[in-house]
RNA sequence: GUGGGUAUAGCUCAGCUGGUUAGAGCGCCUGGUUGUGGUCCAGGAGGUCGCGGGUUCGAACCCCGUUACUCACCCCA
């Protein structure tokens, strides 16, 4: 039988590794909670409608990348490919009373071939705000997107922000932009000269040089807002320049999925080669009424978690050390010793850990220093008859104490306390 | 979905134009007498050379297929 091993495109999690992450969700956390955000766990798996409604099927990331299946009741399900449609579900659903602010950390799931920081399971953190339509809120939650990536140490990012328009602008300049594209059709690409029709807006993103050519000269979405979506737009602008939040508009930026309007945003950073999107997200004031609420406007972003390490790695940034005993017990004895007293001073709220099996004391010393621990504690037959343990600093010179077994705890807060 | 690269010990990798018992470093285990780690020394365990065919007297090495990993395109976090 071949061996079994993780599926394509996922990725085991091992401890060790895994003190970054730790790290990383309680930066993320912290600063959310700060804002007002509370967690929100919703299942990892929807009806499949809420996904082809809310996000919508012309989507690549719902037309071709989703986790689907049936259940053994019949019914239709998928894995979340994202974040937000579960939360404006759940939000639908409980009537909460708005502002509702809630961040998460989930996996999500898409069918794709894998490369660098692509995965078919990857894990964004993320969160969404329901019910405010005030521009001030979008400069919070970018406030929020930022502090996050400096306070993990990332710089160089750049942040590109555009505005989407909304239902009473955005469909005049989707027409308008199609009747461009109609007349430079022979000048697209392949692809996009079948595509004009479906989604106009993402051939301004095609990396083809083509298109890129006829986008230049293309009509902006910014020229086309309305009123309103201008004047949310330029308050925004003003927020972010109040924090002195650096951005990059651009008038090209458009997003994969279709429930954005007005401010949208993506963070991204130069990796030399290419670029990789670390973080991205923006406005969907239509979103909560597509999916049979009452029309509640709605913000929020999703991060991804491996790519936003990715970069940290890059820039040798963010780097965490798992966690090291104070103390390791080394007992050659019967072991009896080394598990009462692991018990006694776990309780007293230390991280401590000691060798198994009886092994030689030697030995036990090559764990206890391989742990990382600052101390050993020894208790060999001298120590046990005498009711004593033995000290040993493994960081410094190797000094020694020997102590009651009564006072180890106080004995132990001296020492650290010294230095 | 398309294209490139790689696959040898737990990890990182050697293995010359095909030649006999497949190696190194790190890691792991044991020991270097009388209770002590980090350095050093000695010994040891551990490999169907991804898998299946083929060529050959002989294949880790050459050919075909396959799977996995990886990178890029598309798209995206």
């Amino acid at each position: 039988m071949e061996p079994l091993r993780a599926p394509t495109g996922t990725h085991d999690l091992m401890p060790g590794a895994s003190a970054r992450w730790v790290a990383l969700l309680g930066v993320f956390a912290s600063l959310a909670e700060q804002s007002g955000f509370g967690l929100i766990h919703t299942p990892l798996f929807e009806d499949v409608r809420l996904f082809r409604r809310g996000v919508g099927t012309e989507t690549e990331v719902v037309g071709k990348e989703m986790y689907e299946f049936t259940d053994r009741g019949g019914r239709a399900m998928a894995l979340r490919p994202e974040g937000t449609a579960s939360v404006v579900r759940a939000f639908i659903q409980h009537h909460p009373i708005p502002p509702f602010r809630a961040w998460y950390a989930t996996p999500t799931f898409r069918y794709e071939r894998p490369q660098a920081g692509r995965y078919r399971q990857h894990h964004q953190v993320g969160v969404e705000v329901l019910g405010v339509a005030d521009a001030d809120v979008d400069v919070e939650v970018l406030a929020l997107a930022t502090d996050y990536l400096q306070g993990l140490g990332l710089s160089g990012y750049t942040l590109r922000l555009n505005s989407l328009g909304d239902g009473a602008c955005r469909p005049q300049y989707v027409a308008a932009l199609r009747e461009y594209l109609t007349t430079n059709k022979s000048s697209l690409c392949d692809e996009h000269q079948e595509k004009i029709s479906l989604n106009p807006l993402r051939i301004l993103d095609c990396k083809d040089a083509r298109c890129k050519a006829v986008a230049v000269g293309a009509p902006t979405m910014n020229e086309a807002l309305c009123d309103d979506c201008a004047e949310h737009f330029a308050r925004v602008r003003e927020g972010l320049d109040a924090q002195n939040i650096a951005y990059f508009l651009d008038a090209k930026l458009v997003r994969g999925l279709d429930y954005y309007t007005r401010t949208t945003f993506e963070v991204t950073l130069d990796l030399g080669e290419g670029e990789l999107t670390i973080l991205g997200g923006g406005r969907y004031d239509g979103l909560v009424e597509v999916l049979g609420g009452a029309p509640t406007p709605g913000i929020g972003f999703g991060s991804g978690i491996e790519r936003v390490l990715l970069a940290c790695d890059q820039q040798g940034v963010f780097e965490v050390e798992p966690k090291t005993p104070l103390a390791y017990i080394v007992d050659t004895t019967d072991g009896s010793h080394a598990r009462d007293i692991v018990a006694m001073l776990r309780k007293q709220g230390l991280f401590v850990e000691r060798a198994y099996a009886n092994r030689s004391m030697k030995s036990q010393f090559k764990t206890a220093d391989r742990s990382g621990a600052r101390f050993a504690l020894v208790v060999g037959d001298r120590e046990a008859a005498n009711g004593t343990v033995t000290i040993r600093d493994l960081r410094g010179g190797g000094d020694q104490v020997v102590v009651p077994r009564d006072t180890l705890f106080s004995s132990l807060q001296e020492l650290v306390a010294k230095n």
